[in-house]
DNA sequence: ACAACCAGTTTCATTATTTGAAACGAGGTT
DNA sequence: AACCTCGTTTCAAATAATGAAACTGGTTGT
């Protein structure tokens, strides 16, 4: 089943999404135009995430943009549920060690979320690159969260998976996407073979559980015209450091007092 | 009514909010404890949400977290619906110019929002303090914001200030504060004199649009040691001339273009 | 071995909510 | 005035949410 949709909240979830996607404020009849539900149910969803904060709603321009309560919402994701405050200072050292762009991704269904980054260029952060998305089945991070998925899970992210052709690399099909993802499994890492965008590469190494789930992965990014695979292959001992370690603070960091 | 809650949608929403509220993941248990649902109910809305990726199962812990899809989400809210993206050079600019931190604040219902920060002493950022909220009621950003409220949206706003007294100077009452805010719409800008925390003051201006609504706020904030009120209203031209930059950024900003 | 207990999960008849075609209202344009 | 488009409201029919109670599987106590 294409769509999914549990209920009337997976519908409204649905709406919020679309509205997500547009990248700027849009007018009610935008949506109308690219939505599956008629106008008034539409109309009706958009007033009650308007009302509880999802949507903030522009009375001068009549537009409806992501809101308030997300970035909110967010801000609490974030910091209980991402690896991201655990990982920080071991994201640091690992890109002063090693001179590049180190990423830190952790997976939403079948896509890739950048939680944090480390750009070792330009020491300038970027404000909140947290939450940007990409794919999973052409990036270095995405091949090796996938590939410790259970089974059921691993064929479900296969199908939402667009194998759209980035580059002459890049996987388009979910057969020879396995094949890959059993090496990985073998290796313990992987690489993004310019899959994605001509002149980038990296290697991807997993933050895996005692029960071997992947709870995020850690990259390190670079270019062809500064190092090969080889070159980037040689760094695999001191990323696995950096992800064992987060691994491991991870499993001690949340304990929950069982409080009565 | 004090229990708002927009039909089934609004229950989810407010179980999500319950999630988030624990800072830490939770047992299902947990949150049966502190809600109004009845179980059936409650683990319903709980698994939902985890289907839709807004809430994160812990299988290892059986626990739940606010999920990564949030922090998806936000991110587009904080690209298009909040001022920092338009407001990031201005506010640079004017933390080095004053030398001081510089907070960029919105409201989401009668809670202040903090989207983007500077800080002058300690140039490291502490990533994605995006999100962090705090009361109204108490901070220069969170009344100069109110004051410009429309009478029926203050009522409301007023409403839902717990009106904590977290220093001798906080107010107490919404009718003490209604002063303030009157003083705050005839200078055009407010201070917080030591309301949320001892030795902490700040002066706030609102960031206006033509017919006067209030998209935001920036605050310049220091200590009683290093300054006082008069030094803090010193700078008030400097900072009126970033928030109406910021203004004008975002009126020609999101033009929506008709497209067909 | 057994019983009691607990957290989590499922069932199912009842109840309340969502649904959407259609009508309506407010501006604007011809 | 007739005619658009866009947003909003109405209301009976259709559907989905509700929650008490039963059930499952694991743990603890005797």
């Amino acid at each position: 089943m294409v769509a999914s949709g549990d209920g009337t909240v997976g519908k409204a979830l649905e709406v919020l999404d679309q509205v997500a996607s547009y990248g700027r404020p849009v007018r009610f009849s935008e949506l109308l135009g690219g939505s599956r539900f008629p106008k008034a149910t539409l109309y009706r969803f958009v007033q009650t995430l308007t009302n509880q904060g999802m949507l903030a709603f522009d009375p001068d321009r009549g537009t409806y943009a992501p809101g308030m309560r997300l970035v909110r919402l967010a801000h609490s994701a974030w910091q209980t549920a991402s690896l991201a405050p655990i990982a920080a200072r071991y994201l640091d050292r690992l890109s002063t060690d090693v001179g590049a762009t180190v990423h830190l991704a952790q997976l939403d269904h079948a896509q890739v979320i950048y939680v944090d980054k480390r750009n070792a260029d330009d020491p300038v952060q970027m404000y909140s690159q947290s939450g940007k998305v990409g794919p999973a089945y052409c990036t270095g991070v995405g091949k090796v969260m996938i590939a410790y998925l259970p089974e059921a899970d691993l064929a479900d992210a296969l199908n939402q998976q667009s194998f759209h052709s980035f580059t002459e690399t890049t996987h388009t099909s979910a057969a020879s996407l396995r094949v890959e993802l059993s090496d990985i499994r073998a290796n313990g890492y992987g690489f993004d073979r310019e899959e994605h965008e001509p002149g980038i590469i990296c290697i991807a190494l997993p933050i895996l559980t005692e029960t071997n789930r992947a709870l995020g992965a850690i990259s390190v990014t670079s270019t062809t015209t500064r190092t090969n695979l080889a070159g980037l292959e040689s760094l695999v001992q001191r990323i696995r450091i950096t992800a064992e370690a987060i691994a491991k603070d991870a499993s001690l960091w949340y304990f929950p007092i069982p409080v009565r």
